[in-house]
DNA sequence: TTATAGCAGTTAAGCAAAAAGAGTGCTAAA
DNA sequence: TTTAGCACTCTTTTTGCTTAACTGCTATAA
């Protein structure tokens, strides 16, 4: 077990290290705990058997471990409050209620990334329970047509469609109108099969060109399934921090931001606001990753933020979950 | 002047540093040129003291300055032929035409990247020849409705309306109708002038809640004027060059990445395709820019590749030259 | 003229040794 | 349980030295 006095060193030593970047050592301790610095010593002595501090090396002062860190945000950490300026940042983005969801929350995680320094990654799909509610096709010129889904969420995508020619306008409106009849109420990700097993063997029989036809609309609709956005802002706030000195350490972490597969990975499905600390996460043994899932309207995704592992987590913490909310409105 | 001789020794020196990133010595060009390394260092003389070459310190290889790249890309530098790989990875893009111009546009730029291992960037708006064509607005539920704006030229936008409660569907009805009516054919970024003086008076007139309706309306539609897209893509690509070793030089070049409003800059007005070298960038000294115009369908911006000075000028183009033409089908 | 061989001079880069500084662990005493 | 003291360890910085890679220049040959 650990002692009340571990308990406030190692505070103390994590959130020292969080603000200075530089390993703790037991003198700079003394003054705080009113005791020498040979007792702060045996103090951190166990805290080090414990596997809760570490040294760079043989006769450095310590630095917290991946499980300091762990037992420092389950255990000592308190929720934080947020700062009058960070609220009235945030506050501008979700006051303009005509700005789409999506774009809300882009924005309001970049600012989240200059306000801290961090990265920002934010990942969205429209949720399976968008069924089509209306389709509005749009003639532009004589083979070309837009057109538009709008799901019961609210969510709206919009395509290409380039009609063959040698076909007549009559022919194509009846193929809008065998879709559109069809396909109200079906959801996103159904809307390929439905086209295949439903629409098609209709319009077969219903129109001459049937063929061409019904691969310009499907080429179109075909593609609405669980499509993922992907943003990351602010890569290079994050390598302001000093332990991204080294250059083989930066190329490795912007390699991982480039690489959008990897990104999509990051999707967290637990509703509570999560934690991964060095090791725990995929990208860089020096960095940590908070992050929360988010639904609302038919739209779903991840909002995360990715820090050193010297991360102030208390107010990243706060920082996500105010978003959380104001998503939720 | 320039003799043919040293013209062919500077292309070789651009050439052979853009391969290796070393300086390129007298003694490395013996053979290429049948004669000895003094001879060759007559030359390198010659072509220093027209500040085509530079050396990196009194003793060390010459490598080419801006001004040497300049000549280079402008005199030298023959227009190149893409490789097969290169033209089968681009053209499955643009096979697919029901892919949305702008999407086609940032995959292929994507592509690009990849293939070259520069930094690619996307730039793109819609152009002041846009107008309303129709405007669609779906309710979603009692206070919330979809509004989509389509264009004459295919583009599509769409923004969230939030009615005031204890309005009447009645007139909520009446406003779209007077919106459509006089919006049909204005410049969308003419659209917040059209709403203030030309719709507000009529719904002043013509409904009951106006204040509050017109109010909401307008904060949907009143920012659909020039805004600017972003895409930039591969910035861990650039970073693998040689010259990019120094954790300052690529915290100032992300820093320039991940400034929205910088990148904005990079913006082409010029149809053809034109390179920045070095200095006459405002990106970084060692870094070189290529770019281009493009307008398609209402839809005009700028494509652009970032690379190192060091950059295969010739293939930069190339690529850059087969996204524009077909983007212009 | 133009090209070449030879040589002195310059610089970067790598390596080892030395010196300084920051902290620790351990022991013995309070 | 705490503390003072001291030996020890490791990093960081500085310095000098050596090697290798080039160049510029000069004198000579074609």
């Amino acid at each position: 077990m650990i002692t009340d006095r571990q308990k406030k060193l190692l505070k103390t030593i994590v959130e020292n290290y969080i603000k200075t970047a530089r390993p703790v050592s037991s003198k700079a301790l003394c003054k705080r705990f009113k005791c020498s610095s040979a007792t702060i010593r045996n103090e951190m002595a166990s805290l080090e058997g414990l596997g809760l501090l570490q040294k760079t090396h043989t006769s450095s002062g310590r630095v917290p471990s991946d499980k300091g860190y762990r037992y420092y945000v389950d255990n000592i950490m308190k929720p934080e409050e947020l700062s009058d300026e960070d609220v009235m940042r945030l506050g501008q983005i979700f006051s303009n209620n005509s700005l789409v969801l999506s774009d809300a929350i882009s924005k309001s995680m970049e600012i989240v990334s200059e306000l801290t320094n961090y990265t920002a990654i934010v990942l969205g799909r429209s949720s399976d329970d968008n069924r089509i509610a209306k389709v509005e096709v749009v003639p532009i010129d004589n083979n070309k047509m837009i057109a538009i889904v709008i799901t019961d969420k609210g969510h709206v995508e919009n395509r290409n469609v380039t009609i063959p020619d040698n076909i007549s306008k009559d022919e194509v409106k009846r193929v809008i109108e065998i879709i559109d009849k069809l396909i109200i109420g079906v959801s996103l990700s159904d809307v390929a099969k439905v086209l295949e097993f439903e629409v098609k063997p209709v319009i077969d029989k219903a129109v001459k060109q049937h063929e061409a036809l019904y691969n310009a609309f499907y080429n179109a609709f075909s593609d609405f399934g669980p499509k993922q956005s992907v943003m990351v802002r602010g890569t290079s706030n994050l390598l302001k921090e000093p332990e991204f000195d080294d250059v083989d350490k930066i190329r490795n972490i912007l390699n991982k931001f480039d690489d959008h597969d990897f990104i999509r990975n990051i999707k967290e499905d637990d509703d509570g606001i999560k934690v991964y600390i060095g090791s725990e996460n995929q990208i860089d043994d020096d960095i940590s990753v908070i992050k929360t899932y988010f639904y609302k309207d038919g739209e779903e995704g991840t909002i995360a933020l990715v820090g050193p592992k010297r991360m102030e987590y208390g107010r990243a913490e706060a920082l996500l979950n105010y978003i959380k909310e104001n998503i939720g409105r």
